[in-house]
DNA sequence: CTAGGGTTAG
């Protein structure tokens, strides 16, 4: 008796480790086949007699969930208990996490449920997952109550992992100042935040456009001997850049390195994108380099930003060398690669050129997405020819591709630019009560749209309207509006707009004094030019080149005692004082 | 926590 049982034991034991040494195995394994060799064993293993426990099947299935593949997670899970294995605390954790990722929030408790069935109290790991799941399903408000209740009623003692979801899922909902609190809670008490949390919040921080506060956390980090990570780094880097402040970001990754922080490929081809979006390639192609010297290999999404960069500049074939470049490296282009060259071939109305190549993207078994649809709608705006357009946006739809708010945005923009404005507030009104009509943004394109087509009443209407809606005008809401009334003549009023935008706490900028005073001036209201002149000017800003050359022809026509004239003298002295700004950049990243 | 593409005022 006493034999028998020792030797199924030492039987058990053995099938036991030759699965544990293929799982390990397929642990290690990469490719296509994994899922399949993952299945195979799993039926081997529900096959043998007597089966093994739910640990060694929690393992193997946690391999699946590791690759994603959620649902076949779940099913797994199924067959061992039709077999009667009986799931465990683990088990049932895993299978939540399953559920939660696969947006099955309600599945994910009815399992919790079970857990307290089964009479086993959830512990940390099952809390974390909840939590953690809660705040993927954009159910963020959930997490932080039961994180709370959690606190509150001393079910757990939250840790690390913990406070990381909530941090994260504040962040994620905007509740920086939230997160920022909850690191301070963690500061004070046993549970210390580690680089995890205060990258999140520092990175959500230069998101909300406060990167000096990130730089502040940053600091205080250091501080406190907590050691900044790449990613810590490349949030910095990143918000810094989005700011125009490219300077002190190269400086930042000479800081890292100088720390001993390795900079990634991401954080390079942060730079190089930032130096495309600001317009200096040349520093983009530097910053490669400066890559490359590292030992560090640019990828797809490097090549991508270099690419977008000379096609905003219209340098279509610069691109295409470096489409070129990367292939040498087997790199492949992907739909974004194409994307940014079927907007370069738009953007200068090569439109023969961009209708080929999306053909092109086709054949190469590519499927256009959202972007490829409206960058080709635009293209087709932009060359006059609003009918293909319509019909492209129609079949975008029977593609399965659904429009966004910037689809809409091409769209009712293109249809006012082709004079079409009647057609597209029909159609705007059509839409019925969704996000679209809450939108300030096409508000603002189809009161310039209607200016645009000579209907200045239907702008002047739509302005009234988002009024009584209770939606905010933004400063480009208000720049259209002030010209719309200036164009009807109506000087009064477009002043009384002026002072009650910044009322409303929405400062004019540049764009809107050069309007303003464009707009007098064209009608001859020279002294109102004057004195916002003086204001725009006493306010930092700077007449554009259109304002310059008509002050300029007004010169011979007014007398030399005149303000304008001193206002005129003033403007030709500070001339060229903008012109010293990219010079430090590229000496940077050496 | 992790870099890339399409939109609106002169």
């Amino acid at each position: 008796m006493n034999g028998t049982r020792n030797r199924l034991r030492h039987y058990s034991t053995a099938s036991t480790s030759h699965f544990n040494q293929r799982i390990l195995n397929l642990k290690h394994a990469s490719g296509a086949a994994k899922v399949d060799d993952a299945l195979q064993l799993f039926d081997e293993m529900l096959q043998r007699q007597p089966p093994p426990s739910i640990i060694d099947f929690s393992k193997l299935i946690t391999l699946i969930v590791k690759i994603k593949h959620y649902s076949t997670a779940l099913s797994l899970f199924k067959k061992i208990n039709l077999m009667g294995i009986r799931s465990d605390l683990y088990a049932l954790t895993v299978s939540i996490n399953c559920h939660f990722r696969l947006n099955q929030v309600n599945y994910g408790l009815a399992v919790l449920a079970t857990i307290f069935k089964q009479g086993h109290p959830p512990d940390l790991a099952t809390y974390n997952t909840l939590i953690h799941g809660l705040v993927l399903a954009d159910r963020v408000f959930e997490a932080v109550e039961l994180f709370k209740k959690l606190l509150r009623e001393k079910l757990c003692e939250p840790d690390q992992i913990m406070f990381g979801a909530v941090i994260n899922g504040l962040c994620k909902v905007g509740h920086t100042s939230k997160a920022l609190e909850l690191l301070r809670f963690m500061e004070a008490g046993s549970c210390k935040p580690c680089v995890r949390h205060y990258s999140t919040v520092i990175d959500s921080l230069c998101k909300d456009k406060m990167v000096d506060d990130a730089l502040q956390l940053f600091a205080k980090m250091t501080e406190k001997g907590v050691l900044a990570s790449v990613i810590t780094y490349n949030a910095l880097i990143h918000g810094l850049c989005n700011f125009g402040r490219e300077a002190e970001a190269a400086k930042m990754l000479r800081d890292m390195e100088e720390k001993g922080v390795s900079p990634g490929v991401d954080t390079f081809t942060i730079l190089v994108n930032s130096f495309c979006k600001q317009g200096s390639v040349k520093d983009a192609e530097l910053a490669v380099q400066a890559m490359v010297r590292r030992g560090l290999h640019p990828d797809v999404i490097t090549y991508n930003a270099l690419i977008d960069g000379y096609c905003l500049r219209g340098e279509i074939d610069k691109a295409k060398k470096v489409i070129d470049r990367m292939m040498e490296k087997e790199l492949v282009p992907n739909i974004i690669t194409y994307n940014s060259l079927l907007n370069g071939y738009c953007k200068k109305k090569r439109i023969d050129e961009a209708r080929h190549l999306f053909q092109e993207i086709q054949d190469k078994g590519l499927i256009p997405d959202v972007f490829t649809y409206s960058t080709m709608l635009q293209g087709l705006f932009h060359s006059g020819n609003p009918a293909a357009a319509r019909e492209l946006f129609n079949k975008m739809q029977a593609k399965g591709q659904a429009p966004d708010i910037r689809t809409y945005h091409i769209l009712f923009h293109g249809m006012c630019e082709n004079g079409e404005c009647c057609d597209a507030l029909v159609l705007f009104r059509s839409m019925g009560n969704n996000r679209l009509m809450k939108d300030i943004g096409l508000y603002t394109i189809l009161i310039d749209g209607c200016r645009k087509c000579g209907k200045h009443n239907f702008a002047m209407d739509l302005f009234d309207e988002l009024i009584l809606k209770g939606l905010k005008p933004n400063v480009r809401t208000y720049t259209v509006m002030i010209t719309v009334l200036c164009q009807e003549g109506l000087f009064g009023k477009a002043k009384d707009l002026l002072r009650k935008m910044e009322e409303n706490g929405c400062l004019p900028n540049s764009v809107t004094y050069n309007v303003i005073v464009q707009e007098f001036m064209k009608q001859k209201a020279f002294q109102e030019a004057e004195i916002l002149l003086e204001e725009m000017i006493n306010r930092g800003f700077s007449p554009d080149s259109t304002t310059f050359s008509m002050l300029l022809h007004l010169i011979p026509s007014i007398g030399q005692d005149s303000p304008m004239q001193t206002i005129i003298q003033k403007l030709t002295s500070i001339k060229g004082s903008d012109d010293r700004m990219l010079d430090s950049i590229s000496g940077v990243i050496t």
